[in-house]
DNA sequence: CCTGGAAACGTAACCGATAACGATTGCAGT
DNA sequence: ACTGCAATCGTTATCGGTTACGTTTCCAGG
């Protein structure tokens, strides 16, 4: 239904109730000086006529328009995840969400993209913004809270665990027996990416087992990045017996792989990602992988940026959150391995 | 980085420009009038002092805020869908986005909720609304269009072909050779649902085979509805060899109840749902189901909003979008009968 | 009865931009 | 040189609220 009479503004309430417009602001924000017999008045009149406050004309006058963004390079389930635990971190907390995310294929707007956005919103439609994106560290005039940050970035961030998760990873299949563990790189720009890398690294190390550089794929998250890394390690003549993959999206298309060329999972190959993304549990066989709770970054990301614009902050700038290995099918001890 | 110089305004740009503001005003929005001369100095004040027009002020004054909203009682991977779809039709189109979903627990928030926030919304922040909804008609100052409307509604709505895509989903088991077909409905306040029922019931008839009521399950698109009434249908002593779920969400439950109860599918159970999710071509088997396009739907009823709201509006305000079935794994010829 | 001061309320400036209107300028035509 | 019409640009009211400040009201105390 489109009723198309004009909006009934501040001062047809003030009229109604014979009283100024200064006195229904009052009653409106609930501030002292007004009686209560007047209170009572105004409160009718506003209800009489279905009076609400012109949000536009509130944050023009306070400059705060208690709207916060997020800026996404790309909506895949990941970032429908953290929006997830943004708007329930938002929910009932006086501040609306505008949601910014490049819906076109994957790399067809520049880097900068996020960036050109930011500075059109910042302080003009919204109060401050979480983004997600591998590119480079973003200038805003008002405060920023990225999820999984660049590397080396000191502004304020939310993240996993990435290192411990990937060792417990790379851990778990050492422990079923493997040796020749494959690996498929993130995008070398963002920390988790680079810590990821680290954390299978260290865990080989720990585990006697020397790192063999061709068995390296470097992805960028991703998915399609992964489908030809996959391709050149399940065809070498000496292929691994297990792959970790730095995200879920490039551990499915790793399973495809295996699948098109006719490896049995676990039987020939095992396969761990990182995200725990929904679609990790509905494969056969569902994928082992790291939980990070996307939905968890979300949530503390807006948490962290209310405070932040508010002004009330008195936690770290860089919160980091466990992760915890979730082991489902895909993992299995090798073939070529005895059982203990 | 956060800097917190405050904002330069139109009229620092005048001062730079040696104007008055209404010229830089002119020359932003690119009006007449302005000599080539100025318009350089304007030009260059503006980029000196990297001037970003207040959305806030330009809103208030133009009563016209360029932000639409989407309003949605959950948020689930068919919500996922349909904002892709969304952003997509708005990406560099001059409008904002505005989400609002209720991110807790399914019907935690009574009825209303959306009605709510609309009118909260409406005329102060959003300029129109999309709306995914079971609950009954929304009212709004401002354009609204809904996305599978609810029954016999005649506002601007945008939703797919159910009666057509449902008859073809249960002439697809009919073919198969299927004769006792349990479904599974949907919240029935919504148009979809009654005509994916209607589908059935149709099929049935065309088919020849009667309608049997205590096949019948009455579910609310929620997932979670469709467990125990599968369970109800498969432990039955004589179980239907077919299930049509009215959604893919309540058919994936299907699945699960089947698999916990020993049917394997497509052998004793065949399976079709309605949505075509994400999630359903990655179960193990596949599902076969109805292929509606969530992100056609949010791209039309974007499209529909936006000429809605800037008042250019030649076209129909219901859009039917077309169905295709998809088969995948899940649905087989009964063991029962035997091979054509 | 008068004064003081707090409570209650109105006035008006302002947030940043837009647009109707008025004022100025420039130049062609006679 | 003078009139007239455009093109150009500035003034100012306005969008709907907020708030510093000033004014009025009212009651307690002397």
């Amino acid at each position: 239904m489109i009723e198309a009479n004009a909006p009934v503004t501040m001062s047809d309430v003030a009229r109604v109730a014979g009283v100024s417009t200064a006195t229904v602001s009052r009653v409106v924000n609930g501030h002292y000086g007004v009686s209560a017999r007047t209170v009572a008045q105004v409160r009718s009149a506003i209800d009489q006529l279905g009076y609400e406050s012109s949000l536009v004309a509130t944050s023009l006058r306070r400059s705060r328009t208690n709207v916060l963004g997020l800026v996404a390079h790309s909506f895949q389930s990941y970032t429908a995840e953290v929006l997830k635990g943004v708007m329930k971190a938002l929910s009932r907390s006086g501040f609306d969400l505008i949601i910014y995310a490049n819906s076109d294929l994957y790399g067809s707007y520049s880097e900068g993209w996020e960036q050109r956005h930011l500075t059109r919103l910042s302080g003009t439609l919204t109060d401050g913004c979480i983004v997600v994106t591998p590119w480079g560290d973003i200038r805003s005039r008002t405060p920023v809270v990225a999820i999984d940050p660049v590397r080396g970035s000191a502004a304020p961030a939310v993240m996993a665990d990435n290192l411990a998760g990937a060792t417990t990873a790379v851990e778990h299949l050492l422990g079923l027996g493997h040796r020749r563990i494959g690996f498929i790189a993130g995008r070398d720009s963002l920390a988790s990416a680079w810590a990821r890398e680290e954390g299978y690294r260290a865990a080989l190390a720990n585990g006697g087992v020397p790192v063999d550089p061709t068995l390296i794929g470097r992805g960028d998250f991703n998915p399609e990045s992964a489908t030809p890394l996959a391709r050149v390690l399940l065809q070498r003549p000496d292929p691994p017996s297990a792959i970790f993959a730095a995200s879920d999206g490039m551990a499915l298309k790793v399973l495809e792989v295996a699948r098109e060329l006719g490896f049995s999972v676990p039987g020939d190959l095992s396969v761990v990602g990182f995200d725990n993304i929904p679609e990790s549990a509905s494969t056969e066989p569902g994928l082992t992988t790291v939980d990070q709770s996307m939905y968890q970054l979300g949530y503390e990301a807006a948490r962290m940026l209310k405070s932040l614009v508010t002004g009330e902050w008195d936690e770290p700038r860089q919160i980091v959150l466990p992760t915890s290995l979730v082991v489902r099918g895909s993992t299995a001890p090798p073939k070529s391995v005895a059982r203990p």
